[in-house]
DNA sequence: ACGTTGACCTATA
DNA sequence: GTATAGGCCAACG
């Protein structure tokens, strides 16, 4: 496992419930910025880890739940969202602006 | 080995 | 304001 998915899962850990962030914040917060991609394929292997991720605290720029899908139903990423507090409206974040939680503010 | 794809983002028109 | 283009880099066929 190399050292950038390590990174990226400790850093999804460290979200706390009811709060969100994107791809492109962590990916900046790793320093591989524009790579944000392989930070939405880190979370493709989120799935094989023993470890937590909890990858629905993770959506794209627009607080868009674009990974839906890869859950088990496209609608337990929503349902897990709203457990916690978080409103989902037509499969966005209400209140996105408010929900953010930036790794690079918040843990500096 | 090469081309395509992808849980994205930024910039330009 | 939406639309399109380019860049990013690893995995898959």
């Amino acid at each position: 496992m190399s050292d950038f998915y390590q990174n990226v899962f400790e850093v999804v850990r460290l979200i706390p419930p009811g709060r969100v962030t994107s791809y492109g914040a962590i990916a900046r917060y790793l320093g591989t910025a524009g790579s944000s991609r392989m930070v939405g394929w880190a979370m493709n292997l989120s799935h094989h880890q023993s470890i937590y991720v909890p990858a629905h605290r993770v959506v794209n720029r627009n607080g868009l739940l674009t990974g839906k899908i890869h859950f088990g139903s496209p609608v337990q990423m929503q349902e897990l969202l709203e457990n916690e507090g978080v409103r989902i409206e037509d499969d966005c974040v209400v209140e996105f602006n408010s929900l953010f939680w930036d790794p690079m503010t918040e843990l500096r």
